[in-house]
DNA sequence: GTGAAAGCGCTAACAC
DNA sequence: GTGTTAGCGCTTTCAC
């Protein structure tokens, strides 16, 4: 297995010095087409491909993005990493991927760690106390997901129209008491999406029994549903789809079904509302625009500009897991 | 914001050589060690972190392990992801993760492009032809997930053994007619499971109905919620469990219900399997050992030994998609 | 045990 | 348009 081509292997099989195969390469419009076309030509004869590590040394891009997720499994993040890694793609950069597993104790060290070899971060940290997260990212380019803080760009979905209209759907199907299971306490989607159903209900008069913060697992959905059932509501709004599924899988041991029983909404809309028996009602978050739009901030940003954050909106999903309030 | 620190900058203020500082970070038994804490700790407070691009540079690794798959989306990826990375930082190296979308044509300029930035790739690639895999992966040292070929170590999880225990537990449910749903033609997980449950089908004189190869997403499986019913089968075995939760979803249209009507078994045990309700019967794979030894059959490797492809048993998950077969 | 110097593959002035 | 040179941050002989 020989060494692999450099500029300079092909520089001497093409008889130019180095700098003239550097430029062919990141400044084609410097060397004369002919010329180009010939180092072009053998550099992929010798299997070259540039090395962006010592491209990066020289020039202080490296040409990566990091990425930080505290849970790859939690459904929510493959659509939104595939959707980052699409948009830095078109920009010519490589992902890094980071799992803070949930500690928040790790990021530190995790930033830390991947910043040098990373031209920013898009990270997704929805625990962590703004404090905190500022001083983790002190000094190196970031754009947030999903949270909104005066300090940093961040990227946000909008659930509150969506959530709200889905609302007025139970409305009108006769659910007048209703059960709100919170995501977690620190965390600023749940925030918001506990405002807008809870302005919402003030707003309607409707009967409101606010379930306390949960850790936003599956688990959690499950151990919550003796509380649904003791609060005597007709309807659940979920932190999230997957608590939604919990809540189903709960609400189904105890000899509920749905929707004829009660009705469940979750939010993202993320693989498993779509595959579940009956399809979850739910809000869609805008995955790919999320992700383009991270991406699209974090270059600003390294621009020297100033991105604002930028707000996108969910899109309601009536599906399966809703039906009229029982008599 | 400050220019980063550097050994040049720690030496300087510690008083000694950048060499004395390089190892004190890399080779710390070779500095006394009143000096290297001296090191460390104005390292800690200048903030350095070592930039492991130059690092690679002089060394020749870069300290990255790429990881490729066809899609990040697929629910079996993200656990997988999950655990390599867990090894690998384990390891002290990032991930830098790939997602060639399915597109097999993408697969080779993915990995040309990577190839300089990364000591070695794990590669889940279930459709390119081995041939053509072999090609790609030239040079590189390269475990694959999840499929078996000679010329690279491999990583596998071995379903047959789980498969035969549920379908034995099948057959004394009384079924004796069951649908087997294959997945990819040129998957080698799909050939092996169809296999394992054919084998035990010809050896149990049960009645197996082979449905054509599928694309291995949901929406297959919906579409083939029609075959199944079609072939009076009482029980189907699915690809995996996504397709799994496609026939459920299908036949559940077509007023099937489950476990009642039909017995469903997946594979993988992925969230979604554990989600849904009711819980999908399936064999679970071990993700985490299976992260764990791919990192570790790629550091033989990259050690320049050459590691046996492993092998992994999948365990039967008894739940709730099984039941008797309907007199 | 520590320092000096060369080199990893590339880019970017600066010359020509 | 193209070549020369220095330098990005680190490791690694080779001296001392």
């Amino acid at each position: 297995m020989m060494r692999r081509a450099t500029i300079y292997s092909i520089a001497t099989t093409v008889g130019v010095s180095p700098s003239t195969v550097s430029r062919a390469f990141s400044r084609p419009e410097m060397v004369k087409s002919e010329l180009r076309e010939r180092i072009v030509a053998t550099a992929r004869d010798l299997g070259y491909s540039p090395n962006r590590a010592a491209r990066g040394l020289a020039t202080g891009r490296t040409g990566v993005i990091g990425m930080l997720v505290p849970d790859v499994e939690n459904p929510f993040f493959p659509p939104l990493i595939r959707a980052v890694q699409d948009a830095a793609r078109d920009k010519d950069a490589e992902l890094l991927l980071i799992d803070s597993e949930l500690s928040s104790t790790a990021e530190q060290e995790l930033v830390d760690r991947i910043r040098p070899q990373v031209d920013g971060l898009i990270i997704a940290s929805p625990r962590l106390p703004s404090k905190r997260l500022h001083e983790v990212l002190d000094g190196i380019p970031a754009v947030i997901v999903n949270r909104s803080m005066r300090s940093l760009p961040g990227v946000v979905c909008d659930n509150t129209p969506a959530l709200q209209e889905i609302a007025d759907h139970l409305h009108h199907l006769g659910h007048r008491r209703i059960a709100l299971l919170r995501g977690p306490r620190a965390a600023w989607a749940a925030t918001h999406r506990a405002k807008a159903v809870r302005t919402w209900a003030e707003a309607k008069d409707v009967e409101l029994i606010e379930l306390r913060p949960f850790e936003a697992q599956f688990a959690d959905g499950r151990a919550a549903a003796q509380q649904v059932v003791a609060s005597d509501a007709s309807a659940v709004f979920a932190f999230d789809d997957l608590m939604a599924a919990g809540v189903i899988s709960g609400l189904s041991e105890l000899g509920k079904s749905i929707p004829d029983d009660l009705s469940i909404v979750g939010c993202d809309d993320v693989l498993l509302a779509q595959t579940m028996t009956p399809s979850l009602t739910t809000v869609s978050a805008p995955f790919t625009e999320l992700g383009r739009a991270s991406v699209d901030s974090l270059t600003e940003l390294l621009a020297g500009n100033t991105p604002r954050t930028v707000t996108l909106p969910g899109t309601p999903m009536l599906r399966g897991t809703v039906g009229p309030a029982r008599a």
